[in-house]
DNA sequence: CCCATCTCAACCGGTGCTTG
DNA sequence: CAAGCACCGGTTGAGATGGG
């Protein structure tokens, strides 16, 4: 019924025109594609970009559409997915101040005035939360050592003030070497802590809407090797031990409170179990300075 | 007044020990 | 074997305090 000037054949798969020849070397069972004068079919992808489109680009009449219908639903599995589709497309990536996106600050006290100041301030809260914890741990050494503790304490601290307490993991808008995100504030779980990454693929931008915000709080910053059970008691231990050997405190400082040890991770790639990890017992301790002559002396033996 | 800091209470849920 | 409990892995939020 179609006019066959003008016509042609293509496959579904990927819009390969096919031809008379190609035609008896498409293999069996290939879909195709009838397309009249000017109709053009780029393959199953474009379909699927369409359909993906919505999420992308939605129109008043879809969202409120979408909106009625789940006012109405009652089949939980519908219900999310339509509230699924309802919250991606309320979101607002790029905005970034209150007067932008104020449904994102819903609930926030008013001296949050952009989003990344707010992710920072989450942050600098939870880091600042294991300096407190450290801080305790000087109740784990006797008395006569407590004072060298605090003392060791004191150094963390002070560097900790001068990196702002790592609330750069957070921002997104931090250089690329401090976040933890993309530029766009996007999450990716980095998987349990003994494991090399997510296979559930979880990921999250809470800059993106409300909903998005609250659940990141959600996600763990995760000590690969544990803070309570593990570092701090070696800590105190190291201090007690020391015997005038200088405690690398960088070391543990790097263990507690820098992603070289913390582990940003999905609530179900949480493992609370005992992780089982010590501590390097070569870097307690700072190496002894050792002139540079015998140093030498050791490489070329 | 705002901001940084600290303390406390509350919540979820896992582990491992004791006890009946 | 189950229940209870202390402790641990985390989180947030309210409220107090002190300084620029």
């Amino acid at each position: 019924q179609l006019p066959v000037p003008g016509s042609t054949l293509c496959l579904y798969e990927d819009g390969t025109e096919v031809t008379g020849d190609y035609f008896w070397s498409v293999p069996d069972d290939s879909e195709l594609v009838l397309l009249t004068a000017g109709q053009t079919w780029q393959g199953y992808v474009s379909d699927i970009s369409r359909f993906l489109s919505v999420f992308q680009e939605p129109h008043a009449e879809l969202i409120q559409a979408a909106r009625q219908l789940l006012s109405d639903e009652r089949a939980p599995l519908r219900q999310k997915l339509l509230a699924d589709l309802l919250g991606t497309v309320s979101e607002n990536i790029a905005a970034e101040t209150r007067a932008e996106d104020a449904p994102w600050f819903e609930g926030l006290e008013s001296r949050f005035r952009n989003k990344s100041g707010y992710l920072r301030y989450s942050c600098e809260s939870r880091i600042r939360s294991y300096l407190r914890e450290v801080t305790s741990g000087a109740s784990l050494v006797v008395t006569e050592a407590r004072e060298e503790y605090l003392r060791v304490v004191g150094a963390m601290c002070q560097k900790l003030q001068a990196a702002r307490y790592n609330s750069s993991y957070f921002d997104r808008g931090a250089k690329a070497g401090r976040r933890l995100c993309t530029p766009e504030g996007w999450f990716s779980c980095q998987g349990p802590f003994d494991v090399d990454d997510c296979a559930s693929r979880h990921s999250i931008n809470p800059y993106s809407n409300r909903e998005s915000r609250v659940l990141f709080s959600t996600w763990n910053l995760d000590h690969v090797i544990e803070k309570k059970r593990t570092v701090v008691p070696t800590l105190a231990a190291a201090i007690h031990d020391a015997e005038g050997r200088e405690v690398d405190w960088k070391y543990f400082y790097r263990l507690l409170f820098t992603s070289e040890n913390l582990k940003l991770v999905h609530i179900a790639c949480h493992k609370k179990t005992t992780h089982k990890l010590l501590c390097d017992p070569g870097r307690i301790y700072r190496a002894p300075a050792v002139p540079r002559r015998k140093r030498r002396a050791r490489q070329r033996p």
